[in-house]
DNA sequence: GAATGGTTCAAACGATCGTTTGAGGATACG
DNA sequence: CGTATCCTCAAACGATCGTTTGAACCATTC
C-alpha cells in the first residue's frame, strides 16, 4: 500500500540513532537521511519538520513503553498481596525491555537527552503521552506505602526515577562485561535498581 | 591588571547560563556575547575556541564542588563514629550549595546536560577533574557497607549519583512553593536525598 | 610623545543548517 | 493510453553558525 511507510521506518530508526549520539540539535538532516539511504527533503515531506521528526521519534517508543508498564501493572494493581518490589518491576522492567529490541538501547539515551534539553514543548508532549501512567504508578506506591505523606512520596518517586533514568541510558560506571550475556546483564542490572529503590522507598 | 579578567568573567557567566538553557550546540557564541555584552570575536581570543570556553564552564565550577567536597569528607574520612549518612551529607550538600550561590542553579543543569551529550573528550575530562574525588568517597563507602561487594557497591553509588543528578538539576516534578524560602527548600532537597541514598545503599 | 603589547571592534569568511522548489519517476484507475 | 496521486530527487534558498581578519583603542614604557 503506503509504499512510503519504508522511508518512513528507516527515518524514524535513523534518528533515534542519531538523536542518541549527537544530540537533536547535533544531528543533522543531511547526516541523518544519509545514515536512512534517503533523499534529504523527506524528512519535511513525511513529518514537516524536523520538529515534528524528533515527536515522532519519541511517540513510537513511548506508545511502546506505556502500553507494557500499564499491561505489566495490571497484573498487581489494588492486589492484596502485591508487594512493592512487584510494582516496582512493572515500572523498570519493560523501560529495560525496550531499550533491549527495538534495534539497540538508544531510546532512553535520547529520552535523557530530553530530560537534559529542557525544551518546554516536548517536556510537555512528555508529559502528555507519560502522565496517566505515572499517575496509576504514583497510586499503586501510594497505597504500598502507607506511611509517607504525598510529599515524601513524589520526592522519592522522583529520586527513583532519577535513578532509573541515570542506569537505563548508560550513563554510570557500570558496563556490561563481555563474560556476561545481555540478557543476563538486563537482569542484574532490573534486580540491582529494584532492590535500591525498594530500599529507598521504604526508608524511615 | 588585567583588564580583560571582566570580559572572561562575563563571558565565562553568560555561557553557564545560556548552557544550561539552550545546551552547548543550541547556545550560540552571537547569543552568549550579547548577553555577556562583549564582542563576538572575544570567545575566540580569550578561549581559543568554543570548545575551550565549554571546558572551562566546567572547570571553574567543578573545581569548586571538587574541593568543597574534599574539605567536607576529610572531617568524616576513617573515622569510627562516622555514618552513612555524614558521607552522603559531605557529597550531596556541596552540589546544592554550589547550585545555590555563584548565581543561580544553573551549573548542575549544565552538568547532567554534559552527562546526556555523551561526548568523549568531555567525558574525559571530567573523569580527569572527578576521578580521584569519586575514589575518595567510594573507599569510605566501602569501609561504612563492609558487607557489599565491590560491584554491589558500584552499583548502588551509580544509582546514588542518578538520583543525585536528576534532582539538583530540577529536572523532576519537585519544584520550590513560593510559601517555603530558598534555604529551607535546599535543606529540605538534602534531607530527602540523604535520607533516600542511605536506604539504597544500606539495602538488603 | 612615540612605540609597544594587550584588548576590543565591525566586518567578512566559508561552511553548514532546515526548508522549499519544481521537475521527474512510479503506480493505480478510468 | 491518459491521467491522477503519491513519492523521490537534485538543486537551490536564506539564515545562522564558529572563526578569522585587520584596523582602532588604550594603558604602559622608554
Amino acid at each position: 500500500m503506503n509504499s512510503s511507510a519504508s522511508t518512513k521506518e528507516r527515518i524514524l530508526t535513523a534518528a533515534e540513532a542519531l538523536f542518541a549520539q549527537r544530540g537533536f540539535e547535533g544531528a543533522s538532516l543531511r547526516q541523518l537521511t544519509a545514515a536512512a539511504g534517503v533523499n534529504l527533503a523527506a524528512v519535511n515531506y513525511h513529518f514537516g519538520s524536523k520538529d515534528h521528526l524528533v515527536e515522532q521519534v519519541f511517540k513510537r517508543r513511548l506508545d511502546q513503553l506505556n502500553a507494557r508498564r500499564l499491561a505489566a501493572l495490571k497484573h498487581f494493581a489494588g492486589l492484596q498481596e502485591t508487594t512493592l518490589e512487584d510494582v516496582l518491576s512493572a515500572f523498570i522492567r519493560p523501560a529495560l525491555d525496550l531499550s533491549h529490541d527495538g534495534g539497540g538501547g538508544l531510546f532512553m539515551r535520547v529520552l535523557a537527552r530530553a530530560f537534559a534539553e529542557h525544551d518546554d514543548d516536548l517536556r510537555k508532549f512528555l508529559s502528555d503521552n507519560y502522565g496517566h501512567v505515572m499517575r496509576q504508578f504514583t497510586a499503586e506506591f501510594a497505597r504500598l506505602l502507607p506511611g509517607l505523606s504525598k510529599e515524601e512520596l513524589y520526592w522519592r518517586i522522583d529520586l527513583v526515577t532519577g535513578a532509573l533514568t541515570h542506569a537505563m541510558s548508560g550513563f554510570g560506571i557500570i558496563q556490561r562485561k563481555n563474560d556476561v550475556s545481555e540478557i543476563t546483564h538486563r537482569e542484574q542490572t532490573a534486580e540491582h535498581l529494584i532492590r535500591f529503590a525498594a530500599a529507598g522507598l521504604r526508608a524511615p
